[in-house]
DNA sequence: ACCGAAATTAGGAATAATTCCTAATTTTAA
DNA sequence: TTAAAATTAGGAATTATTCCTAATTTCGGT
C-alpha cells in the first residue's frame, strides 16, 4: 500500500476540513462532492489505511457507528455514553506516570496513544429521557 | 422494564464468573451452559439493560466487537488497538480536576463513568506483523 | 515517454454484529 | 386468582463493514 490516490487524498481533504468526528457514513457523502464516482468501499478502505498511518484517529463509541477524527493537534476525547456526543478537549495526563503503572500492573509495555474519557453530558442527564 | 427472569440472572451470573471481557457472542455461548433454550436476541436485549443499570460495563473496541466488563469493582482499562487486547489496571485519575477542565474548555459538566487508554500492545510493537 | 508490475478503484456480493418483530410464556401486584 | 405488563424464543431485518473481481491508475526502471 501507499501509493498515490486522488480519492484517499480527497478523504484526508474531508478530515481536515469537518472537524467534526464524523462516521464513515457521513466521510462518504462528503467526499462524494470532490469525487462523485468514489465507491463507499473505497472510503472504507481508505479510513483504515489513514488510521494504519496515524494521520486519523479511530473513535470507539458506546452509542452508533464508529467516528473519525483529524489528528490536526493532540488532545483527548469525552464521549457520551448517552448520546454519543463527542468532545474534544486538552488536558496534560501524565502518560510516564500512567505508563509505569501500567507495566508494573500488568506487566506489558504499552505504548499510549491517547485517553477517553467515557460519561454522561449535562443534558442527558437532565432529560431523563431514555 | 425490569422484572425477574432467569435468563437475565444468568447472564449476569456469567459476567460474574468471568471476568474476561467477552463479547457478546461469547456470553451467549456460556449462558446456553446454564439456559440451554436462552436465545441470542434474548442475550443482546438483557445485555443493553444491564449496562443500561450499570451492572455492567460496554468497552469500546477499536478492532473487533465490543466487549462487556462486570463492575466487581472501580477500575480502568487499557486497550491494544492492534490486538485488541483489554489490560484491567487502577489509576488515581483525578476526576474532579478532570472534570473542571472539561466545564471550563467544553461548558459541559459531563459525570465521568471511565477513563480507558489506547495504545499499543508490547507483543504488537515487536512481532511488526500487521 | 514506454512498459510491465504493483497498487488502487468501482460496484456489488458477502459477512458480521446487532436490533426488531410477533405470538407465546412468565412475572407481578392487586 | 387473574389481568396487565414484561419477557421470551426464534427468526427476519437492518446496519456496518469487509471481501471479491475485473478494469484502471500509479510507479520505477529503462
Amino acid at each position: 500500500m501507499n501509493n498515490y490516490s486522488k480519492q484517499r487524498e480527497a478523504i484526508l481533504d474531508v478530515m481536515k476540513e469537518n472537524l467534526v468526528h464524523p462516521t464513515a457514513e457521513e466521510i462518504y457523502q462528503l467526499v462524494l462532492e470532490k469525487e462523485p464516482q468514489i465507491s463507499k468501499s473505497t472510503v472504507y478502505r481508505n479510513i483504515n489505511i489513514l488510521v494504519e498511518l496515524g494521520e486519523i484517529k479511530k473513535l470507539n463509541m458506546t452509542v452508533g457507528p464508529d467516528r473519525y477524527d483529524y489528528l490536526y493537534k493532540e488532545h483527548s476525547h469525552a464521549i457520551c455514553e448517552k448520546c454519543g456526543n463527542i468532545f474534544d478537549f486538552y488536558y496534560d495526563f501524565n502518560k510516564d506516570e500512567i505508563s509505569k503503572e501500567l507495566l508494573k500492573q500488568i506487566g506489558n509495555n504499552i505504548d499510549i496513544n491517547s485517553i477517553t474519557i467515557y460519561g454522561i453530558c449535562e443534558d442527558c442527564k437532565s432529560n431523563n429521557k431514555k
